[in-house]
DNA sequence: TATGAATGAGTCTTCATTCAT
DNA sequence: GATGAATGAAGACTCATTCAT
């Protein structure tokens, strides 16, 4: 019984040592920057080793993305926002939450959505699916709120909106665009939130 | 003096020939992609003739950024966005020519914001300048509009917003996001300009 | 007694697992298209497993090419070629049942004669001797019709044509040679056969 | 005028360069056990040289498979067999110069027959059409034999005999069969033409 | 007996780049 | 100005094999 178990948690470990790893060199190379070789040499394992955890390269990213995914969603349930009955409390929540992970996590944030390249289906799939819980739960929070009246609008239309300013001021954040505007991080952090309160001020009924 | 112009000019040409294959192929394939003896096969030189008009590859790519760039600013000026007096009018309609600009140029929106290759100090320069163009142009809009009363707000957090709901809805559509919510790509284009309307109503005094 | 007995029995059994599927392999894909992952995959086993049943690569291969061997000496017997009284019936037979076995098997006559990897000597050796069944009852065949006088010439001459002959056809027939002359299969098996008794009917008294 | 011809003897050389080591190296490991590294290694090239003169690994197998086959034609040509008139004589001394070629390079004799490695479509044409030379010509050969009742019999089974034999005979000379008989090579060299002659005496009307 | 983990050596191939001509 | 020749470095990936367990 434990043998079983011990394997299998060295296992977890080696997996974790690989992604950990990998996660740097994807984001500082991108993905065609990123070696095998390298990340195998950085762990001081032969690049075959790495063959034995993950099917591929691709495998290999896809699993490191699909983390920051759960992580992006865990840090929704860390906030408490899935247990705040108040819809549009729950909307804001949600969106301090999305900006506040995405600037502490940047890298998070460029391996998520930054990459482009080619995907299997059954890949695409996959990706889709991680995205698909936020894409659920931000439908219904607005839906919610439209019922109840608390803002007002195309739901079809407002969740555009929403996901627009949210998804726009975490990328801007993260290319550091705001160089390019004369603003410091620290000012640039306190605008995004503040840029979502007003958004949030003004489609509020 | 003739001959230094014509020799100028004859270069120029080159550099154009070379641009105009490049330009296609790193859209399409990206940077990684992109080799510089495909590009060389296709202008019919060899690939060192590249290297008598282009530092290296990267210097290669950045012009084509620019190109980028300039084509984004030009579709400006195609829509008539500068000779528009009323600012409020301008600040929509320049929102309305990014939109569409990139939602016809996808692959110019990954070129200009998706690559983030190491550059040398001197590229990111380069960048910011030409982005520079658009910033300045954005804020001198803003604030105008806040002179003259036609929006209200922080003319920081204003930028910020407005700034990011347009790009963050360019970065959806890009990456098909849509597809995620199972929303059509028409429906999705409609959706932008829509956002983008009701965002305007809703900062407008 | 009875466990040493098991044993052996067990280690055989496990050895006709991994030549079945190797077998197989070693014909359709060729020495270096095979695989031991491959073969340890199909039997379920680890690859180190294999490794206790047979030294290397090289050890597996000489003990399916002996299987070849074995199964072509065996559809001599399956003709009854050996019963056959008359030298010179049974000489008709031996070439018939040649060629029938390779034109059915063409890739055992490629595991047999075409592969030429390394060899240690031991190995050489080992495969001389399956030869050697075949050259031995040849021999004796060709010497009984000579003495007979139901065939003429020289023993060593004789030998080498008939020899040649037979073994020429089949390797045309397994390189599909006859289709740069133009000839289908079915053609060129009706052909061999023909061609071997035409010979036969020259070299009869 | 004299600056291309250098250029052009000067890529032949290299050309020539790599073949003679590939050769020997396809002899010797067969064509998977040969490395375009090793080559590139033994001629003091980088590996990426030989890509300049040669597209793949295959390219470089089929010209060399190709020089074998002319080499071959043009050993009939040395042997003056083209310009026999008489059509029997000619056919003993294409079968004797077919015989002499392949004990003289039982090297060639192996790469021209014995590689059955995976070939697109266009190899196998290429690879058809040296052959065909030699077989348009044993076939004109047997035919104006047959017109001129030199020899006697179905023209298609005469070749499959004639072809058999002598490919055979070569066969098992390279693999060195003849040892399994107890036979020396030098005797094996006598007995090869000696069986030819035989089979040609019979066949004669 | 059986194997999971590991690897060293090696595969073909591509690329950006340089330099003598 | 243009290029043919050359290469060093690197890429992903596979394999036969070993060994501790």
């Amino acid at each position: 019984m434990g043998i079983t178990e011990r394997k299998e948690r060295e296992k977890e470990e080696m997996r974790k040592k690989i992604i950990d790893v990998a996660f740097d060199m994807f984001l500082e190379e991108g993905f065609e920057g990123t070696s095998l070789r390298e990340i195998a040499k950085r762990i001081e394992y032969s690049p075959a080793t790495i063959y034995l955890y993950y099917k591929d390269k691709e495998a290999l990213f896809f699993d490191i993305q699909k983390k920051c995914f759960l992580k992006l969603i865990s840090s929704y349930k860390d906030a408490g926002v899935p247990s705040i009955k108040n819809p549009f409390e729950r909307l804001r929540a949600m969106g301090h939450a999305y900006l506040k992970f995405n600037m502490k996590n940047p890298q998070c944030f460029n391996l998520m959505f930054l990459h482009n390249s080619p995907m299997s289906e059954f890949k695409k799939t996959d990706r889709m699916e991680n995205h698909g819980n936020g894409v659920g739960f931000l439908k219904d929070t607005v839906v919610e709120c439209i019922e109840k009246k608390m803002i007002k609008g195309d739901q079809l239309e407002l969740r555009m909106e929403i996901w627009g300013i949210t998804h726009g001021l975490c990328t801007l954040y993260v290319n550091k665009s705001y160089e390019a505007a004369g603003i410091t991080k620290t000012q640039a952090e306190e605008l995004m939130k503040n840029a979502w309160e007003n958004f949030l001020a003004r489609i509020k009924t």
